[in-house]
DNA sequence: ATTTTGTATATTGTATACAATCTTGGAGTC
DNA sequence: GACTCCAAGATTGTATACAATATACAAAAT
């Protein structure tokens, strides 16, 4: 997800970096405030940055700026949630479709690589790996697709779906068949079947989603 | 598109207000340098507040920023183009048919005025006009969907149409059908036909779409 | 007691100043 | 002539300082 080796070429993108790192994660909850002040301090630098690296989270939407009041980390009502999964349903089949055939052999090494430690973080419990695991393996399936504003708005919705998934990833039935299903889901990308890949798609996305509202109806 | 009324609560959501005007307008090209000195000086600001204004047009696509190297408006390519087009094809007639069912008789009301001065816009050929009422018709249209992130995505969809749309609207066959086909909607909101308009609507942003790539090949 | 109002404090917004990076042009080398 | 290298200028990135706005709490008024 951050190309930027590691060190980012700003201390703006890398402060950004680093509270995305920890909204994604859950280690700043919803509704949480973001002081500049205190974001300067704890990274020991000046606000500038902070707020530069925070105007850049709400175009992701991570954060929610209020003019001369500040940020928050943004809150995703119910509806909304579904209304992510409706749309990934919506537009990861079609660009299952339009990549798979133009897969590379270095993408499906990419893709098996991405896969195995998928499952071992998944036998491991490592939510938050999990998450940003499971972003890149859908990612790079898409990789090939000649559609660049799906690739930008999906890319957008795997993230909104990953401050989610985790609470999901509680259940241990229901990782164990995200992972078999991504492993088939790869499985068909290596023999070319696009459209066997776009429809298991499909019910994988709803499968995950009956899962999360579930849950969230139960947690509240 | 702009509800802080035309004075902005804050100076860099103002430059950001001026920039995205002269963006969607054509009066910035695409490819444009942006430099953060010369709109300092021509909005009589410090760059601080141009910085914070370039950020937000990146999170909303409308530039590039390069780390070290600056800003440039950002252009589409002709697959990214078509890409919207099918992407609003593939979600406009969703927010219609969830929304149409919906509008109250101000939302009706405020459709008539908007299409009232949209024919106004098509007769006098006012194009920058032109664009922003289309996106605003569209919207107050799907305005009561219960689909949050659609309805942020569509926008952005609707936004990047209008910087290309004003080419097109130099066919005076297209922006008649174009205007007609907009009464038939609002008419078609008003009776509550919604899977009728979600039909129409199809139909129409198809029509757009072929006009606009059949435009983009003859002129490059 | 409730509301109002004012003031102190906290927090964000912007300007100025400085540091880091990139670009450009020419001198020198092969 | 083409290339490398280096220095000066241009441009962006960040820190510090100040201004504007919002928040919290106490005093005053009804």
């Amino acid at each position: 997800m951050a190309q930027p080796g590691l060190k980012s070429r700003t201390v703006a993108a890398a402060i950004a970096e680093a509270l995305r790192t920890d909204i994604l994660s859950g280690a700043l909850a919803s509704g949480a405030q973001l002081r500049q002040d205190a974001l300067a301090g704890a990274y020991g630098v000046s606000r500038i940055p902070v707020r530069e690296a925070l105007l850049a989270l709400e175009g992701e939407g991570l954060v929610q700026i209020v003019p001369h009041k500040g940020a928050v980390v943004s809150a995703l009502s119910a509806a909304e949630v579904g209304d992510v999964f409706d749309l990934r349903i919506l537009l990861e089949p079609r660009l299952a479709r339009a990549s798979i055939p133009l897969l590379t052999r270095e993408d499906l090494a990419e893709l098996d690589a991405i896969q195995a430690r998928f499952a071992e973080a998944v036998a491991r419990q490592d939510r938050a790996l999990w998450g940003a695991l499971n972003a890149q393996l859908h990612l790079t399936m898409y990789r090939r697709a000649p559609l660049p504003r799906s690739l930008v708005l999906v890319a957008g919705l795997l993230q909104t779906s990953e401050r989610y998934t985790r609470m999901q990833m509680a259940r241990a039935a229901a990782d164990r068949r995200a992972a078999a299903e991504h492993a088939q889901l790869v499985a068909l990308c290596r023999t070319g079947k696009a459209e066997a890949a776009a429809t298991l798609l499909a019910a994988h996305i709803e499968a995950v989603r009956a899962d999360m509202l579930a849950l969230m109806q139960a947690a509240g």
